[in-house]
Parts: structure tokens; sequence; C-alpha cells
DNA sequence: ATATAAATTGCAAGCGCTTACATCTTTAAT
DNA sequence: ATTAAAGATGTAAGCGCTTGCAATTTATAT
């Protein structure tokens, strides 16, 4: 049974220090407007009281929170693990804290945790890609909070945006696999709708599909959510029809780590019998066996961008940004010359 | 340039519909308290205005933010993603919200961002592990701030907890290893200093070993982060003491992971060759080739009774609780009978 | 109809902090 | 020594909401 116990506020230490609230207040936020003296006084007030601004407060009187949301489709797979972490770290450099949620790759969920942000007193927002309802970003706009997407590059977008062509990337990872050899190509894809890094990925294999002069009738797709099992699942129908692929174009690393180990329990061999490829090169792409041929995201350097940007947008540095990163074909051990 | 807009509040809403502040609060807060014809009223001015709640205002005045909080060692691995899930989805249940901070595994950081949470008016806290500062369970305590400790247990704690006893776990497995005839074991450990479950995970390993009649001169151990490449690692250099070991027991999944990826680089065959363990039981176990032998958690339920204890806490429908999970012995491919 | 209890609503005092403005000191310049 | 400028501090008005209490309206019983 917890009590409510005396928990020491602004006033306890103006008054422990024989100071006014005020001169209190800029000890801790303008330190060079208050004597030297004073400022000694009232630390060690601060000190003995253990006293801790209460952050609402705080916020409310401010009018601002020095915090910024994210919100990321998923905590289960690393992919943006990485980069969120660099986000965070950039945003602490400068005294920026870091709210996150999930949204589960559910639109209606992330429009939620939005308002929840924004109801929190969030300065600017991290959102991931730029598919969303258009209520959405009205919404944001109508309440002046600046925002950066990220993962996902719209350079023609009326959003700041910081990150790379998904579909160009593909397409370029694809246009390797077929200069390689391979002419029987399956794809297993993300789900796609709602989500325009998995629309973008899939674009970019069709675009090399067809710039070579294939069919896209002759181009299996199954699309299924990031899940390792999932791309085991996905693996066992692809090979159960009768055109047998020579490589399996994933999604992302996730279902491809996924396809690699449903592909050896089937009993074949990597890459001999068939190639596999995945994408954002995760930590495990360089340990799973095989390891993933795959595409490279600078993931840190593009959460340390996006913090820089929205601190810039933040602080009226900057109307908006679009920042453009390069990724890079990263060839290994699961994709062959036929 | 964001301009602040004008933001609808309580009072816009109460003017609109021609009431008091109080009855809208009433029909945000306590709908039965109010006739039905006016929360009609209210609720269409609501609407109209596209208003929403300001939660700052909310929790300063309320005393309370129907929030919690939790702080995890790292977001980088999946070990704690799926429990967190679990412990999110029940809170929404109950509309509790939750906000995650991760410490990296760094004590001072995790004090940090439990006064950082606690200043957030989180109502609140789970905690991974029991071991830490005295002064920051005072803390906790001096504030009324409820807590429950996950992911490890403390039967005989003063705090509540929801876990399983990583180091009756940690020693059922090495049982069963050594039961299968090995002989040569070797230990990659996690960082034990500062972290208990790591900490148990080792002492059951001794615990094993030790009733089973060994010396612990005779049990190499390495202890390095969890992260894959630092199991490839420590495997390189364990393989190359003049006694080799028939199996690598490992701190956990991650570690186990790094382990059988640079076997199999080094030309070693797992399990032939020698045998690998982990621990958690995370997606990839089951995975990675061969399939890892590994400890069992149920995250999921650790995750929703964590929850609802903590709600219970809160709540004062109890003074602690403490919950022991069992957990149970996955044997897969990667460990073989000598 | 009248009295009384019950259900609604409004009033107004905070919650703990920031900040424009006023006041009082100190420092520097003449 | 005198005065203006600069520096330090205090005063007090909010920020947007909740909630105890009082006032009012409505329902129930006599």
């Amino acid at each position: 049974m917890h009590v409510l116990p005396r928990i020491p506020t602004l006033d306890d230490v103006a008054n422990a220090a024989g100071v006014s609230t005020a001169t209190v207040s800029r000890c801790l936020n303008e330190k060079q407007k208050v004597s030297p003296k004073t400022l000694t006084k009232v630390m060690e007030a601060i000190e003995s009281l253990g006293y801790i601004p209460n952050f609402n407060a705080r916020a409310m009187a401010a009018k601002q929170s020095h915090t910024i949301g994210a919100i990321i489709p998923t905590m289960e797979n690393a992919v943006f693990a990485r980069g969120l972490q660099a986000f965070q770290e950039t945003l602490l450099e400068q005294s920026y804290n870091l709210l996150v949620s999930s949204s589960a790759y559910q639109p209606k969920l992330e429009a939620q945790q939005i308002r929840e942000l924004v109801a929190r007193g969030a300065d600017g927002l991290l959102l991931i890609g730029y598919e969303r309802d258009e209520a959405v970003y009205e919404y944001l706009a109508r309440r002046g909070v600046p925002l950066v997407l990220a993962w996902a590059s719209t350079p023609d977008s009326e959003h700041s945006s910081v990150g790379f062509d998904n579909r160009a990337a593909m397409r370029l990872l694809v246009d390797k696999v077929i200069d390689m050899g391979h002419r029987q190509i399956a794809v297993i894809s993300g789900i796609i709708d709602g989500n325009d890094r998995a629309a973008g990925r899939l674009a970019g294999i069709k675009d090399s599909w067809q710039a070579h002069g294939f069919h896209l009738n002759d181009l299996p797709i199954i699309q299924t959510p990031y899940e390792i099992e999932n791309g085991a699942i996905a693996f066992e129908r692809l090979v159960q029809s009768e055109v047998k692929p020579t490589v399996i174009i994933c999604g992302n690393d996730v279902l491809a780590t996924g396809v690699i180990s449903k592909a050896r329990d089937l009993g074949f061999n990597v890459p001999n019998d068939i190639s596999v490829t995945g994408f954002d090169d995760i930590e495990l792409a360089k340990h799973v066996f095989p390891a993933l041929t795959t595409v490279h995201v600078p993931h840190r350097r593009m959460g340390r961008i996006a913090a820089e940007c929205l601190i810039d947008l933040i602080e009226n540095r900057v109307e908006k940004v679009s920042h453009q990163l390069d990724v890079s074909i990263e060839v290994r051990g699961s994709l062959r010359k036929l």
C-alpha cells in the first residue's frame, strides 16, 4: 500500500535556498542569468532535498517538452533498432528526449499513437515511410508539429525526409542477380498494403525484371508479414510450383533467414541449388549460413541525420529537409553465379 | 517555420457546448456522472473542435498519469521484445500507457532513466532484474512508485517480481548436457557485473559442474557483452586452448548464434565436432542451423503477468506479488550425445 | 402540493513550473 | 562623485486540466 509522500517542489527548493522560485527555475534552465553564489546555494538545496523537476509542470509552463516522439512499425526485429539507437544518441547530445511507440504495422494504431504523442507535448515526430492518411498530415500541420519521415525517401514530397530509395536500391540488387545469370526469380515480399517501403522494394524488383525484357506473369510473388517463420512458409510454397526458381528475392533479411532455414530443412543447398537475397543488412545477415547477399542500409547514419534534421526543424533553423542516403549491395555467399 | 496555432482546450469545448469546464472534464473521465443529453452535446463539441486533452495538464491536475514506465537493458536483440509486447498489450486493455527506455546495460543510465520516468509521472515501473543500487530502491519507495522486477525472480526479495530462476534453469540445462556425456565444457557468459540474470546463469552452470564432481579450474569461462559478433570472437579464443571443449554453453541465444556461425567458418561441424547451447529461446533459435538447444522462457506470459501485477499494485489491490514461472529445456540439433 | 433525497452542474482553488516585467544591485563610464 | 547601463532577483500571471464543495435542478415519497 503506497501512500502519497511529500515530494519536494520548486517552492521547497526556493524556501530552502532563500530565493524566489523564479531564481531556482533560472538555475535549472539558464544558469548564465544567475550569479555564481546563488547558483551554488540553490544547487545545494536541490541536492539536499533530492529535488527533481516535475516534467509535466515544466512542459505545461514552457509549452515545449524537449521531447521527440518516434513511431516505428515494430520493435520485434532489428531493422529499426540500430537506426533508432543512433537517433536517440544524437537527440541526447542536444538534450532532447525520445519517446518510442510501435504501431505493429497498423495505420490506425499509428494514427492513435501520433495523437498520443502530440497530446504528451512532443516537440517533433519521427515517422517511418510516407504513406499515410492525409488527415494525419493535416492534423500535424494544424498543431504545428514538425516531422521527419525516415527509412524512405520522397524527394518530391511536401514533407521532410531522411532515407533512401527502396525501389532503386532493390532494382540495383535484382539487376545484379540477373547479371549473374538468374532467369527464374521468385519473390517473397512484405505486405505492401500500407507499407511504402515494402511496396517500393517490390516495385524495384519488377522494374529490373521488366527492364531485362521479362514478363511479370513469370515472376511468382508471395506477400507475407516480416517474420522468420513466414519466410520459411513462403519458401515451401514457392518450391512446389512447377517452374523452379533459381533465386529467391526477399523483401528483407528476416524473411530471407526463414528461407535459408527452411531450404536446408528441405534438403536444398544454398546457394548451389538455390540462391537467396535479403534487404537491410541487419547484424544477423553476416552470421547466417551462407551469409546473406543483401542491400546494406546505413542505419546509424540515417538515425543520426534524422535527429539532426528534426532538431533543426524544431528550432526553426530550416523549413524543410530532404536527405537521400546511398545504399550498397553486399554480395555474400547466399547468391551464386549461374 | 512552424507557427503556434491555436489549439482547442477544455475551455473552448466548454464554451462551445455551453457548459462548465468541470462538466466537460466529467464527460471525459466519469461519464456516468453526467446526464445523457449533456454528454451528447459535449461530445459533439469535442468532435467538431477536434479537441484532444493535454496530457501534461491532465497528469498534473489529477496527480496520476495512467502511464507505466519500463526500462529494459537493450532493444537491440529480441530477448525483451516479445515480453514487452505482451506487457504493453495487457496495459492497453486496462487503458494504461507504456513508456519504454533502454539502459544499454548501464546501471547509471538506468538510474537516470528511472528518475526521468518518475519525473514524467509514471504511476509504476517495470524493471529488469533485481540487482541495483539500494539508493534507487529507496528513492522509488520515497516517491511511492510501485514497481515490479521481471526476467528474474527473487522469492526472498522485498520487491515484487515476476520471473523465473535463471540459476536453477541453467543448472537444469547443464545437468542435461553432462548427462549426455559431455565432460569438457566451456562457457561464454554475458557480462555478470551489474547483471543478475547473467550472474545467475553462470552460477547455475557452476552449480551443476561442481555437483557432478568437477573442479571449477577445469571450466573455461569467457565473459562478453551479448552480441552475435562477441559470441564468434569468444569461440575463436576458446578453441585455441589446449583442452578442446566438447560443448559451449552460452549465456544466451545471441551469443550461441555467433558461436555457431564462427564454428562453421572455422570448419567445425556442429554438433558432431562440438555442441552449443543457448538461453531464452528467441525466435531465431529454431532457425539457425543446427537449431539451438536452449532454455525456453515464457516471455509473453511473463509480460502479461507483470502488467497485471503492476496494475494491481498501482490500484492498491495488493501490496506485493511474487510470481515464479516455469521454464523448460528445449533440446534441438545443436547438442549431441557423446 | 410539499418536503427530502438524489442527480446534475458550476465555482474556484490548485497541480508545479516558466517567464514577462518590475525592482533592486552592481559595475562601468564620465 | 554622479549617472547610465548591465546584471541579478523577485512578483505574479498563467499553462490546461481535475475535483471538493456549494448551488441548482430533478426525481421520489409523503
